[in-house]
DNA sequence: ATAAAAACATGATATGTATCAATTATGAAT
DNA sequence: ATTCATAATTGATACATATCATGTTTTTAT
């Protein structure tokens, strides 16, 4: 599948396709997770995990859409979108950093696993298979983040946002017409712009005939024009 | 150790006191990998990897300083400096990403390792220790870089520049007098800020007292002062 | 249904920092 | 020692974008 959002740098975290980790365990592995599980629903904006508390389970994100996200100084740098497929608090796996490294909070109604964290790291000594898999899914994890990074540190507002439309577009709704569950705050940490300038950033985005927004509906009118002005920065 | 660095965010990414992750091998398989590894010699300067080639081989490396840095429409984004006991290529290991994800390159005279990354990959297969001190690294890998990424988006040039000068003299040369092999156009590159904007700043940080400079010899008068700053912003 | 709060929008202003241009210093090469 | 190239420095200017102030709309709660 080659989508317009195959062509740039974005900085759009979701994963890529699924992977099913769990199915790499033998059927008794399978078992002891299913075991020592427990499937917990979130409300829309209730944490998930707290950066500092003692990282106890992995989050196995089931459905919705979680924002993970670096708090520091009353300032915070969301690290990625995670959606479902996708797991939370791996890097608490070292037993030198056991805590929570980042703060995850739901954008919407969000179900997930969570699973005891000393299961994975038993599961990773004793399957390599799956050891395999979380370093494959780490690499890749890290190569989206450093993706994510470049677009914020070296694009300016409207090659920023003009990706993320084409991210939420392209990878999160995959489709041109969508309603956006996120505020123009939240767009705005997202990009890592003022909320002022997303709004008249996408007003100019409409004015030039790249967009239609009604309140919360967008829709992607010209996906090419968009994607000229993220490769120009 | 509880050095002035420990209590700030840093953007500095030199990693903590090396692992053996060969020395957990077992002798046969210590074997396969001296039976399938160079060592390299480079130049200051020259191009240890490129983003884009096929990885062939891990590099591990040995001594030296390397920048590792995302290449993208002839910008540049340094996302991490590499120390001795480091390694580089990882991301590489998913078979659906199998070419350098950034371009490496020496900022001094370095020395590295190149192992097979087929030999690595079987490895993880074969010995879960192994794999475990992997995931181990990519996640102190992970941590790390969002440390980095969070100066270089939330601070601003003073702050980002006072929390380079402590992360050189507290964890690269370990003391506060120290001969800097970078030009200022580096330490630019480093700070996500412009080469006049570094010089102007270190002025100031002169006149202030909090350092001094000649030519490439740097002092570090006063780092609480200089943390102060970083954590102002 | 009404009040209160939150989100959205718009204009004016301030400011940090890049960019440009020009000058001086440093180091390498012949 | 002289030339050339590269790095460092300084000042003037431009500009993107944050911040502030204020008003409007939408959502939420009672």
């Amino acid at each position: 599948m080659n989508t317009i959002v195959d062509r740039i740098k974005t900085s759009c975290t979701v994963p890529n396709p699924n992977r099913d980790y769990f199915g790499l365990l033998t059927e008794e592995q399978q078992k002891i997770v299913n075991d020592n599980k427990v499937i917990v629903e979130y409300k829309k904006g209730e944490i998930i995990a707290k950066q500092g508390s003692f990282t106890t389970h992995i989050l196995n994100i089931k459905s919705g859409l979680v924002k993970v996200y670096y708090e520091d100084n009353n300032k915070s740098l969301i690290l990625r979108i995670v959606a479902p497929g996708s797991l939370i608090g791996l890097t608490s796996l070292p037993l030198s950093q056991n805590v929570f490294q980042y703060t995850a909070s739901a954008y919407v109604e969000t179900t997930a696993e969570l699973i005891d964290i000393n299961i994975i790291r038993k599961l990773i000594l004793d399957n390599s298979r799956f050891a395999s898999a979380l370093i494959d899914f780490l690499s890749e994890v890290s190569v989206q983040k450093n993706n994510r990074f470049f677009c914020l540190t070296h694009r300016q507002s409207y090659g920023k946002l003009a990706d993320i439309l084409l991210c939420l577009a392209g990878n999160v709704f995959k489709t041109d017409n969508f309603d956006l569950a996120l505020s123009r705050k939240e767009l705005a940490e997202l990009s890592g712009m003022s909320t002022e300038s997303v709004i008249r950033t996408l007003k100019h985005f409409q004015e030039d005939g790249l967009i239609t927004i009604k309140g919360k509906s967008f829709e992607v009118i010209d996906p090419e024009g968009l994607l000229k002005i993220c490769q120009l920065g």
